[in-house]
DNA sequence: CTGTTAGCGCGTTCAA
DNA sequence: TTGAACGCGCTAACAG
């Protein structure tokens, strides 16, 4: 039924030997010979099998992909830069949702390390010791894409995300304002969460403003919880002359809530998120936010983690991206 | 260096089949035996070689999904259906964007055979005679999601795009319009471009409407395309009083350069698009919509391929699911 | 430049 | 209920 490199061999009259040399580009083989096997290869419809492949050289040119939730367009824009990158050095990726449960998470990065993946790129919540572990029983290389750990004894690439909340919360402080409301992630999410928080706390502190804890909501990063939030916020006597969300899409509904109340962004009330995804561009008006290179987090981990596993030495394992301030509509001066 | 399944064998004085037993979970083991073994491979901290097993049981228990762009919400969003029903039947997914190119395609599709995978999702552009050719060369189960071949051979699950128009268009005739304006993707996309475009000149010709072209223009999908349309459509002495755009996207594009140009939806324009994305909600006024059931696209996909590589008998191979249209904001009466 | 020979780690008969 | 032996399709020495 199935076609092997065995039957080529036969069909060509040479050896199997000399079939997976010319399969695999060794260049040590006549080219009339090569071309033979070719002609061979072509009459028999041969297809490489990837799998005992795999099984004899030890490598699948595979890499797991953990993720929390592809459909999460941060998340989907990390996966397009892993996989253009991977692409690019003929690996392909096996992507596994995890939706930052660790329970999940440390499952499927067993399947994963089962299948035999040549390294691993993780995207998830915090990086619990349970997952050094499951790192260490590895035998690949594993690189933390989005996240970072406390120890920091595996390589990572990320942005430095309390000092993108920090610069957020900073060019609010420069138009002006100094009542400056939070609508953050929950503080157990060590980036989006505790990271933009503190960046916020420290921004006002080092401007001297007082931090008052009723200016900080939770939210759970979607829309509706923006505008919730919002909602809240606006019922005050003082309200907020500003707000910092923690995402874009938060700040959509915050954008929204203000508006739904007959007041004015920027003019009564300014919004600044970290993001930059491509709804920023597409609210009235359009969003100022921090921008997080997302693609290129993607395309960067996935890039160091070709060198790992071609065992190059890598100068820098924990690479920190840059952010930057992308000013549109949404902030004014304080009036 | 790695630990087998011989040492795990040796390590409790069995034989390697015995230990294959237990790892398969084979009813055929003595309670006792099963113990010990469980217990040789935790000290020994044994993994089961995916690829070996692959290789021995001509099972990979992993599907291949070609998409066009992951970071395309709609698709991450039928990739999560995938991957959540890939994970319920124990399935991985290997994930190659091919942007909708032809060539890209065959070329993912060939790899993703060669790693032997059990099932193909193939979620692309047209579907041609050198795809067709490709998947019969596949000794594997091939399902088209979210989108179908003309000659109907290939299993496939997708909406009927072409009465998701209609409806869509019908909408807004039964609003009183009749100067309707439609933005297309292009009409080489089966899908998105040739039908939706199609169900719109339906609904215009049986209630009696001249179709002008006009009052048709190209766009990409995207926000931008949306705007730079609609300004083109402003630009005219007899401006339409509703537009229908194939996606969420360019609709949002519609609806602020509208809103731009001092006007406001749905009181001087009505919009309504197809898709039905998160988006949908997250601008004012809120996006009325046809409803697009991507995740379940997904879902359902997967789970027919599931059936077919289990070689169960599938009484329907060609799955349309149903579309809505949900009203929000976006449409009104003609004034 | 080419062929021979071992495995890679596991599932699966077939006997016992 | 268990074990021995073979083979899945291919790569990687090693020899020639």
């Amino acid at each position: 039924m199935t076609v092997t490199i065995y039957d080529v061999a036969r069909e060509a009259g040479v050896s199997m030997a000399t079939v997976s040399r010319v399969v695999n580009n060794n260049p040590n083989v006549k080219p009339q010979t090569r071309k033979k096997v070719y002609e061979a290869i072509e009459r028999l419809g041969y297809r490489p099998n990837a799998v005992a492949r795999g099984l004899a050289s030890k490598k699948t040119t595979t890499v797991g992909v953990v993720i929390p939730d592809i459909s999460n367009s941060i998340f989907a824009e990390v996966a397009r830069g892993i996989e253009d990158i991977a692409n690019m050095y003929h690996y392909n990726i096996i992507l596994c949702n995890a939706d930052k449960k660790k329970d999940k998470e440390i499952r499927v990065i067993n399947t994963l390390l089962e299948k035999q993946v040549d390294g691993l790129l993780f995207m998830g919540g915090t990086v619990t010791d349970e997952h050094l572990q499951a790192f260490k029983t590895a035998n690949v290389p594993v690189v933390l894409c989005a996240t970072t750990d406390e120890k920091g004894t595996i390589p990572s690439v990320d942005i430095d995300h309390e000092a993108a909340a920090y610069d957020a919360v900073k060019t609010l402080i420069n138009q002006g304002h100094t009542k400056i409301a939070m609508i953050s992630g929950t503080l157990q999410d060590p980036a989006n969460g505790y990271a933009r928080f503190h960046g916020y706390k420290r921004a006002l502190e080092e401007s001297g403003i007082s931090y008052d804890e009723d200016l900080v909501r939770i939210g759970n990063y979607r829309y509706e919880s923006g505008v919730e939030a919002m909602k809240h916020f606006l019922d005050r006597s003082d309200k907020p002359t500003a707000v910092f969300s923690a995402t874009d899409e938060m700040a959509i509904g915050t954008i929204h809530a203000i508006q739904d109340e007959g007041l004015k962004v920027p003019d009564d009330i300014s919004v600044i998120s970290v993001d930059n995804s491509r709804m920023a561009s597409m609210v009235r008006p359009q969003l100022s936010a921090v921008a997080q290179p997302m693609y290129d987090i993607g395309a960067v981990s996935m890039r160091l983690l070709t060198k790992l596993m071609k065992k190059e030495n890598v100068e820098l394992s924990k690479v920190v991206l840059p952010h930057e301030v992308v000013a549109r509509q949404s902030v004014g001066a304080k009036s």
